[in-house]
DNA sequence: TTCTATTGTTGAACACGTTCAAATCAGATG
DNA sequence: CATCTGATTTGAACGTGTTCAACAATAGAA
């Protein structure tokens, strides 16, 4: 692998993403407008769409980024965590608290979330990647939990799981409350049921319910 | 109650919203330009702007309209369904062949869901008059149908309902297999899935997890 | 060095949703 | 009838994201 050479094109770049999370973290992503952004950078309009596609795909990038600097961090974050309670909450919480800095910029990017049609979707063609290296983590969290996995949930597990985060971080771009308590209640909530949930769902009795929702995950996901 | 008149002024808002209809029917909502919408309705791009604040509100009146049109097609449809998972699956369906003809509007309406703050969200203070609405019906649906309801679960239980159908709904508006027959079958499951673990709930074992799902609704409707 | 092709940069122009001051109309009032 | 008042209607203008033809800079080949 050759160094990875900073050129030019690399900075300029740099500098129209800067300033426009800089613009959209004063004012917010729709009160910031190209031109200003291409001000701040210090290049002309035209400029901005020759290094980005569109406004939002700079707010792409800003995820995109986030989530590769999040690695190391969520690496760290389960490192001695062992149960699947705390290995879920450490992970989920490992986001929030690298997006905290920036909550509107993810809520510009969340607020489409329920067009998967729409790019900047969580659930778009175009964020595929990024939501496969999230499931994969869920998938790693689930191995020598303590939790025993029933054998045909195991490969829809993970997906679910990262359903579930996506619905804990949908509420905490939107959560008002002080410091987001609320969103620290519900994640508590959330991974406690899940565990439950799972445990449960290995019983005997369970195993039509089991069942049902598996085949629930299996529609929604194959549409 | 004196005879409601029907005024100039309500036959050009007629003519905007039917022209807006039709173009966003042919070319869908954003293509669809206010330009062509008032020239196809006859009248200048401001007289649009006299009857309806913005595009998004055109669309909006179309989805209120529809779901006093749907009253009656409700009520209709519930005659002599006993059962909760009959009533269930029949009031939901009711709305999907409503809504039928005009999925790709629907669409162009539900793609802000994720965003409660936008006003064409289902879960925003401008629909809350019609969630309201739509809530006493799945309250109604609950009376009598054959399933023991625990008495802690009945206040958020029509709630919890709403949100089934709009998470059945978003799915069909997405749903590209044809005539939406993955809808159906989910709508049959979740039908079903919803009503065994509404039975399930009951069981004493199933104690603690109702009380912690009964926490997470709350938390979740309170933001 | 000089030519050439690629890469970067510019700002005017476009189409859109939206606003608004002015013009027009309709009905009431004198 | 003439006048006034409020409701309606107009179309130009604004600010936005985005496009694009033209231009400049750069790097590699000769």
């Amino acid at each position: 692998m050759p160094a990875a050479k900073i050129t030019k094109s690399d900075q300029t770049a740099n500098k129209i993403l800067e300033a426009a999370l800089d613009l959209f973290r004063e004012q917010g992503f729709d009160t910031a407008t190209m031109r200003a952004i291409a001000e701040k950078a210090q290049v002309a309009t035209g400029a901005a769409y020759y290094y980005y596609p569109s406004k939002e795909a700079i707010v792409m990038d800003f995820y995109r980024r986030s989530c590769e600097e999040m690695q190391p961090k969520i690496e760290a974050a389960l490192e001695g965590a062992k149960a699947l309670e705390t290995r879920l909450r450490a992970l989920i919480q490992v986001k929030l608290e690298h997006f905290a800095p920036n909550r509107g910029i993810l809520r510009a990017l969340l607020r489409n979330g329920a067009d998967p049609k729409h790019p900047l979707s969580p659930f778009s063609s175009e964020t595929r990647a990024i939501r496969d290296i999230d499931t994969a983590w869920f998938r790693r969290i689930l191995i020598d939990c303590g939790v025993r996995i029933p054998r045909d949930l195991e490969p829809a597990l993970p997906g679910v799981l990262w359903f579930l985060q996506m619905g804990v971080i949908f509420f905490w771009v939107i959560d008002e409350s002080p410091h987001q308590v609320r969103t620290a209640k519900l994640l508590e909530r959330a991974a406690s049921s899940a565990v439950v949930l799972i445990r449960l769902s290995g019983l005997p009795l369970m195993r039509p319910v089991r069942r049902s929702a598996l085949e629930i995950v299996q529609l929604v996901r194959g549409a």
